[in-house]
DNA sequence: CGATTATGATTAA
DNA sequence: TAATCCTAATCGC
């Protein structure tokens, strides 16, 4: 679930349903309790986000910093909230829409201080108007390490996933074992242009399909999330059928096409 | 019903 | 590189 398309999604929908009144925050599960006993009565002011983080700006100062990980979630409810089902740690009702955070990585209670040390330590994000391309070139041209490691990297680039990472190698036709410093710029820009790109309808369709709805003739919310990309965790390439090739890098797995990611070298 | 897996990231070794 | 944390869905027996 969690790239860094779902995060500016919650962000979106998060701001409209949250800001500009006050909240009742519960902690159902109970780890989060000092918390959401904290936050409980305050009114949101922004919700934003930051590759995978996400920031909720109370009236008082106080940030609430979450992270989904691996395995969180939100799941948006009605107001009144039915029982919550499994382990929420946090609660946020709001008037009409109830929000319900489960497993994630990060969820605290944070100062301005603590935000700008975050976000100072990530690198542009492409779904970021003001986000810096040239940065991301020119941190990719330098470094030896494979690009399909280095997308994986914040620093370097913010929001990308490991699905993201293996589509949007596809999609420029590298092979994720590449060295950076070995790709040209026009490749380095390509890619930069192809996650912002990949990530906005990511945002807008509130899942990754980065497969070409036209080229299997359905539109994209029928897309079945086997289909849904060209290489991640396929064993053959959803273009031409050819078998996919399995690497390990930066210690997960990625997939490529052979016949249309030829390895470097 | 237990094991495995997952779109993440940090810490320890 | 491996272990670890968070949770839930899915898979195999």
């Amino acid at each position: 679930m969690p790239e860094g398309h779902t995060i500016h999604r919650l962000a979106r929908d998060q701001r409209r349903d949250l800001v500009g009144r006050p909240v009742r925050a519960s902690s159902p599960q109970g780890r989060f309790a000092a918390g959401a006993a904290r936050l409980d009565g305050q009114v949101p002011l922004a919700t934003d986000a930051w590759g995978k983080h996400l920031f909720h700006t109370f009236a008082s100062g106080d940030v609430l910093h979450v992270h989904l990980g691996l395995i969180g979630r939100f799941r948006r409810r009605t107001s009144p909230p039915p029982e919550p089902v499994g382990a929420v740690r946090l609660r946020m009702a709001g008037a009409a829409s109830t929000w319900d955070l489960s497993g994630p990585i990060v969820c605290a209670v944070v100062t301005p201080d603590r935000v700008d040390e975050v976000v100072g330590a990530l690198g542009p994000d492409p779904l970021r108007p003001d986000a810096d391309a040239e940065a991301f070139v020119a941190t990719v041209a330098r470094r030896a390490a494979p690009i399909g490691a280095l997308l994986l990297d914040q620093r370097v680039v913010a929001g990308i996933g490991n699905v993201y990472r293996a589509e949007l190698c596809f999609l420029a036709g590298i092979h994720p074992a590449t060295p950076g410093r070995d790709l040209t710029v026009e490749q380095i820009t390509r890619l930069w242009d192809l996650a912002g790109q990949q990530l906005r309808l990511g945002v807008r369709r509130n899942r990754i399909v980065t497969v070409d709805p036209a080229e299997l003739g359905v539109p994209p919310s029928r897309v079945r999330r086997a289909d849904a990309t060209y290489v991640y965790h396929r064993d053959r390439c959803g273009r031409c059928g050819t078998p996919t090739e399995v690497v390990a890098l930066a210690g997960r797995r990625t997939w490529a096409c052979p016949a249309e990611q030829p390895r470097p070298g």
